[in-house]
DNA sequence: ACTCCATCTGGGAGCGCTCCCAAGAGCATC
DNA sequence: GATGCTCTTGGGAGCGCTCCCAGATGGAGT
């Protein structure tokens, strides 16, 4: 506890130079003669110096941080294979990086008010946000106070500044064409789809892409719960009982139709053909194995990653939208 | 961008006191008069003044961030909902602070060494811990630079310093007789485990509550993925094609028991009865759902933040170890 | 030998805050 | 009216760093 960690200071006399010289190392300036450099390096090395990290940030008004705010209410948070790799890639890509990951997670309305307050250039110097809700206020906050700000999800269409919002996304409208196409190349003829939310970008994404396959004709409409998938397979089985097909916008809302589908004595994938969308691993322990739209989230993660950074840096207008391929995972069902 | 952040001589000024009475105020220090304390909360709430976080780091020598290290290798990390419950509870917890979570999740020895050189008191408070194996040299690490440190899950007995390190665990042996209990309860005689790594001490005392109802005649090992798991199977059946019922220590491994049970023609729950350990919501949609013993993951998250906290109060010394109640959830598996 | 420029260097200033000391104010006691 | 106490206050010092300016150095050009 006596000695103190060695200051810059420290390194500049061991090194025999001056404070600004071995700031200039440090901070990989050019502007250093080899043998000044040399020196710095080594006094470094044998101090172990590290830089303060408040004292720099005081000085340069940047924060190294950035925040990664998972905003969804309630029980779905991160119960999601979804949020698991996504988080998963940032976190992989932002280790690459000087900077720190701060992670607040919002489910209650308390929560983002102070989340919301917090998200200031004073305490971040970027924003990575997994909303999936088209009324959630925060992104236009953050959006407000100039933050560079990076979205997990297309905002939809309707929001007031969707167009200039850069977002990674998974291709949601090819993925529900691939789904359909799938179950159309399978021979079926009779196919249904349990759709998302039509509030969310994704949920119409990937009705549209089902859509232009099939047609619209047996249609309903879940929030991507495993109950309400349930009960939209109910409504299903009750206009088409002949149907031999079913695409479900998401995972758990296959589960719930598949539970439906079973309980109405139909085999799957014989009677009725059973695709999901997520590709999550949970899908593997279904009866039949669930086949799915996989969306790559662990690159989604490191695109979002790859936007923020090059706002950062600030070089040029960024592109500002990722749109990451998926690809249909076969198991049993279909 | 012209007008910059108010400071707080800024606050002061208008207020009409000193800087040092305004710091005392913000600070909430009982030593300032009422109508002073006023004067400047008023100059606060009207100048919308926050403090600058580097300069109060770089004199008080703190850091309010907190690390949340996440040592798993490769694709388990966050993929199962036993880390999603703790980061749940962990982040809802810190939100009633002032501390700011950081999160690294750390899957090669690359990223062990980044992380490692990170968690300095340079650069956090303290830390919070997810990690599972014995030989993971971080918590040593952290522990010999004095930065207070909080694990999830019970350091082995075998560990040099496990005793002295605070933890939170969920009751293992406990769960580990309940799911013996209710099986031998079911009037099950046949009953075999497949028992966790034995170099994890959540697979150990699994392993030990199971023993001390059931004993230890059919007994193999996995290292808690479904793949151990149903290779695990496969050899018990081969030892006792007349087994009744299986305990699996956790979740996953269960999944792979039941697909090799089913492969060899059992019925489950009729032929054979099978509890698991975690009570996933995943183990909902498995075909039955899966009985398992279930360990609140929230709660431990957020008892490791208590101890935490009572460690950077430093009051006194701490109760160190926290252990967390499981119970059985009955699903359709047994 | 002189100027001129490019390259490199040292160190003052100051970021916004808390700590702490000395001093002022108010009051009771001698 | 002087003394001693407590409560409150203002502001100097300094945390460790980067920014920036002025100066030193050395080589090329005249």
């Amino acid at each position: 506890m006596t000695e103190s960690r060695p200051t810059i200071e420290t390194v500049a006399a061991r090194a025999g130079v001056g404070r600004g010289t071995a700031s200039r190392v440090v901070n990989g300036s050019s502007q250093v003669s080899p043998a000044a450099r040399a020196a710095v390096l080594k006094a470094i090395d044998e101090l172990g110096y590290v830089p303060n990290r408040a004292a720099r940030n005081l000085v340069t008004r940047r924060t190294d941080c950035v925040a990664l705010v998972i905003s969804e209410p309630g029980d779905r948070l991160f119960s999601e294979p979804y949020f698991a790799g996504i988080v998963r890639g940032i976190s992989s890509a932002m280790a690459q990086t000087q900077l720190q990951l701060w992670l607040s997670m919002v489910s209650s309305s308390a929560e983002r008010e102070r989340t919301g307050r917090f998200l200031t250039r004073e305490h971040v110097d970027g924003v990575l946000m997994l909303s999936q809700h088209a009324d959630d206020p925060l992104p236009a906050q953050v959006r407000a106070r100039g933050l560079p700000l990076v979205l997990c999800g297309q905002p939809l269409a309707s929001d007031p500044d969707a167009g200039e919002m850069p977002f990674v996304d998974a291709d949601n409208a090819t993925g529900g064409r691939q789904a359909a196409q799938y179950l159309r190349d399978l021979g079926r003829r009779r196919i249904a789809c349990v759709a998302g939310p039509q509030d969310m970008a994704a949920g119409v994404a990937r009705l549209e892409g089902f859509r232009e396959v099939v047609g619209d004709e047996l249609v309903e409409y879940g929030d991507f719960s495993e109950e309400s998938g349930a009960k939209a397979m109910v409504a299903l089985l009750d206009r088409e009982p002949g149907l031999d097909a079913v695409f479900a916008a998401s995972d758990p809302m296959a589960f719930g139709a598949m539970r439906v589908l079973k309980a109405a004595g139909r085999r799957i994938p014989e009677d009725v053909a059973v695709v999901g969308f997520d590709g999550s691993p949970g899908g593997r322990h279904s009866d039949p194995p669930l086949t799915s739209v996989f969306q790559p989230t662990e690159e989604m993660g490191r695109e979002m990653t790859r936007l923020l950074l090059a706002q950062l840096a600030g070089d040029q207008p960024v592109e500002a939208q990722v749109i990451v391929e998926t690809r249909l995972e076969i198991r049993g069902s279909a």
